[in-house]
Parts: C-alpha cells; sequence; structure tokens
DNA sequence: ACCACCTTTCACGATTGCGTTAATGGTGAC
DNA sequence: GTCACCATTAACGCAATCGTGAAAGGTGGT
C-alpha cells in the first residue's frame, strides 16, 4: 500500500534501471549495433565504435549484469548479443521520440526536405531508407536479426516487395548477402541493405520517386515521390 | 563521416538525454502519472509521490529543460502536463520490456497465477486492467490523455465496450466520473476507472470470467477466463 | 498592508558514475 | 614452452548528479 516511490517497487526499478542503462552513449549504441545488425564479437564492437577494449568491456559488463546482452565464449573470442528480441522496440520507441519529439538543448539541424534521403553506398538510407525497412518488417516480408537467429532473413511474405517493385526470388545476390540489416547513420535505426537494398533503389529510381544527386549521399525525392511514398510506406511522413 | 560516437551527434545526444531523464524514480513516476491521469498541479504530484516540494521542482525543471513537460501559471498555481503525447509509447514501451523483460538484479516476485489481477475500489486493476485500457484504446474505444486532452475521453468506436459486456452510453454514472485513466500501482500502466471501469469489473464477474476474493484486492481469473480473455485483450497474455 | 500559501531557485555535502591506466586470465600459433 | 592476442577485471581521479535545507518571488485573501 506503499506509495509511488517505494524504493522496493521491482517494476519502478526495473524501469530506472533499463533507462540507466541505455542513458550512455557506448551502452546505447552497443545495443542499437547488436539489435539491428546482429551478433559481434567484442573487438568488431570496439573496432566499430572507436572506443578502447576496456572502456567497452565495462560498459559490456554492465550490460550483461542488467540482462541486456548476453555472450558466448568461443576460443579468445567473445560474441556478444542481445538477450531478448524485444529491446529493438523499446530502442526504437526511444529513437523516433527523440526525433521529432522532445526539443533538444542544443540546436538539432532542421531534417527538412534535404536529409529526407540519403544513400549508403548503392542503398537507400537516411529517413526513406529506415521507413522501408519498417514497412517490411512490420508486414512480415522481414524479420529482424535478434538474440536467436543471427542475421536478417526473408519472411513469409512477398507482395510487400511486389509493392515496392523488387522481386527477391528474382535477385541475383551473387557473393553478396542477399538482404543485410545497417543500422542507419544520422537516424540509429536500421535500414535495409544487401543485393536487395540496392533492387530498391534501383526501383525507386526507375519510377521517379527519387533522384540520386551525383558526387553526394543525398537523394532528392521528387514532387512525385512526395506524393506516392508515403503511402507506400506507412512510416514515410514528410514533415 | 565520423565514428558512430560522434558527441556533436544530435540523434545520439537526444536518446541519451532522454534516457537520463527517465532514469529517475521521481523523474519516470511524475511523466507516468502525467501521461495517464493527465495534468496535475505540482503541489497534486508532490502530495501523490509523498515527496518535498522543492526535490520535485528540481526534477520538473530538468524535465521542462530536456522539454518533456510544459507548464502553464494561473494564479499561484502551475499545472504541470506532458508536452507531447508520444511519450506515452516511451513509457509504455520501457515499462512492457522491463516487466517480462530483462532479468531484473533482485529477485522479482514471480506473478504468477496470482497478482494476474487486481482490483482499484470497484473497477479492474493489475495486468487484466492495463490490457482491457490497452486494448481499448487501440481500437478507438478511447483516446487516452495526453498534453492536449485534459482527461480520458470516449472515442467513435462502440463495439469494444460492447464485446467486453457495457454500454458506456447506458450507464447512469451520476456524480462520478464516466471512465477516468488511472495509473495502475503494480504495473506502472494505465487502467480503466470511472464508472465504466466499475461496469467492465461486473460484466466480467457476471460471466464467470473472474471472481473476486472477499477481503482482499485480488482478482482470480477462473478456468473460463484463462481461456475466454486473451481472444478478448490482445494484451493479455497469461505467462 | 499584511499574511498565508504555492512555487522556484540556490548552495552545500554525499553519492554515484565514468574514463584511463595497469595488470590478470585464457586461448591459439609457432 | 613461449609468445602474441583477445577479453576481462581492478584501482584511482575526475566530473556529474541527487537530496537537503534555507531563502526568495509572486499571488490571493483578509
Amino acid at each position: 500500500m506503499s506509495g509511488w516511490l517505494d524504493p522496493e517497487d521491482p517494476v519502478l526499478g526495473a524501469v530506472t534501471s533499463l533507462a540507466r542503462e541505455l542513458a550512455d552513449p557506448i551502452r546505447l549504441t552497443a545495443l542499437q549495433v547488436l539489435a539491428a545488425e546482429g551478433p559481434h564479437t567484442m573487438s568488431q564492437l570496439a573496432d566499430a565504435l572507436g572506443v578502447s577494449a576496456p572502456r567497452l568491456g565495462n560498459h559490456l559488463a554492465r550490460l550483461r549484469a542488467a540482462g541486456l546482452v548476453a555472450v558466448e565464449h568461443s576460443g579468445r573470442h567473445a560474441t556478444y548479443r542481445v538477450a531478448e528480441a524485444g529491446i529493438g522496440e523499446v530502442l526504437a520507441a526511444l529513437t523516433r521520440f527523440a526525433h521529432g519529439g522532445a526539443a533538444d538543448t542544443r540546436p538539432r539541424p532542421r531534417a527538412g526536405a534535404q536529409g529526407l534521403a540519403r544513400t549508403c553506398y548503392d542503398h537507400t538510407a537516411g529517413r526513406l531508407g529506415v521507413a522501408v525497412f519498417a514497412a517490411l518488417v512490420d508486414r512480415g516480408a522481414l524479420v529482424p536479426p535478434d538474440g536467436r537467429t543471427a542475421e536478417l532473413a526473408l519472411g513469409p511474405e512477398r507482395s510487400p516487395f511486389a509493392e515496392l517493385g523488387v522481386d527477391p526470388d528474382a535477385v541475383r545476390a551473387g557473393r553478396r548477402k542477399l538482404a543485410t540489416a545497417c543500422l542507419d547513420r544520422t537516424q540509429r535505426l536500421p535500414h535495409l541493405g544487401g543485393a536487395l537494398g540496392k533492387e530498391v533503389l534501383d526501383a525507386f529510381v526507375e519510377r521517379g520517386l527519387v533522384e540520386p544527386r551525383p558526387g553526394t549521399r543525398d537523394l532528392q525525392v521528387t514532387e512525385r515521390g512526395l506524393r506516392e511514398l508515403p503511402a507506400l510506406l506507412p512510416g514515410f511522413r514528410s514533415a
């Protein structure tokens, strides 16, 4: 019958502890990478984040104590993965809100018409790329990597791909992976990479929805794209 | 082209700052109360949380600086509200994950068959009450309070109420509010209160889905309830 | 004009958290 | 067996954060 701030309250403690783990740039980014791109070894993570091994190790020890990541030792390597798939939902909710949400103390570069879409090598990135990935996952065409599945896999549905103008079964991947989840550098949410990602971008260009800007990584969303893309991608709002 | 940990990265900073705001028991609970039950004045909040005014004031100043709450002065009272409705989604995502999710360091009282449902005065609470509220909101029968709408209101849909066995238009509220959002003490998510909350509980008892335990606030979910409730309430899983 | 009340701010002490450096434990290659 | 490498832990110093107490602004009632 105690009030709201009972220090013994297990739910309150669990939520604040969780938030505290996510409140550090290294821990947050490590979780985002693991949740979006699947398991990494410690060296891969330290290299990707550009931090020293002990520094990352201390944070991973905290995450492990909090039950957020699991580690498996194999030889002299340690591969880390997210302990539960649900953490991706939490990270996505936080990130989405922080985007259009709370006024940050520092002035944020206003993402207007530019910055709406970018390319990452040869596939779509930026807000457009994230919307593509989210739409495909929501509709069962992709299953994102979680603690169990090591990598991004195709789901049972094919029609969401068809609506985007690509056919996964017809793509000649060659030596390249068919589809990979790639953590978007600006959005901090996963976007679609691999051979399928390239096909989607090509299809968008072919249909006149976006136009590459030669020499840059910017993608110009055309008038037609502003009209048709929101209907195609539920999570894609221009504002 | 800097790496993942660029200290200037606006998205990274926004997310970690947001998580830091949610990592304190007082700030988290204040946001949960404001998001679930609508605007409160400072005294109401301090009284509800059982903390001194300066202590709460310091935290509210932080939340205001972070853009998470808005304050409106009227006379010598200051009414606080959440700055954006979206924060409710973030709190719900965090709380849901922390429930069944990460293994807390401290042993959590295992919510088995008991603890599945409780009463709050005369309406359903606990996991069942939270599931009722979430289902009604998801299906457009209720619109939760956000920064703009001061209190819980009925949505356009009526069939979700009918499936639960109640008719909002036939309830004689009298002096009592028809429907209120009430932050659940154990779940930290809103449940349905007011006259409609009582009607839902009565209907559940009538249909033999739950049985009150005299003298306690526990609700025993019957065999029939375990069978039929999950179909009625998408968010209600027994495990 | 005075007082009661609500709200906000400030400053100090104690605590916690973080980064760096160094050292330890294991594992595989030669 | 020795060495190189990966991963982990421990200890120290620094900075940020939180709670407490006191005091200051402002408003409305008498």
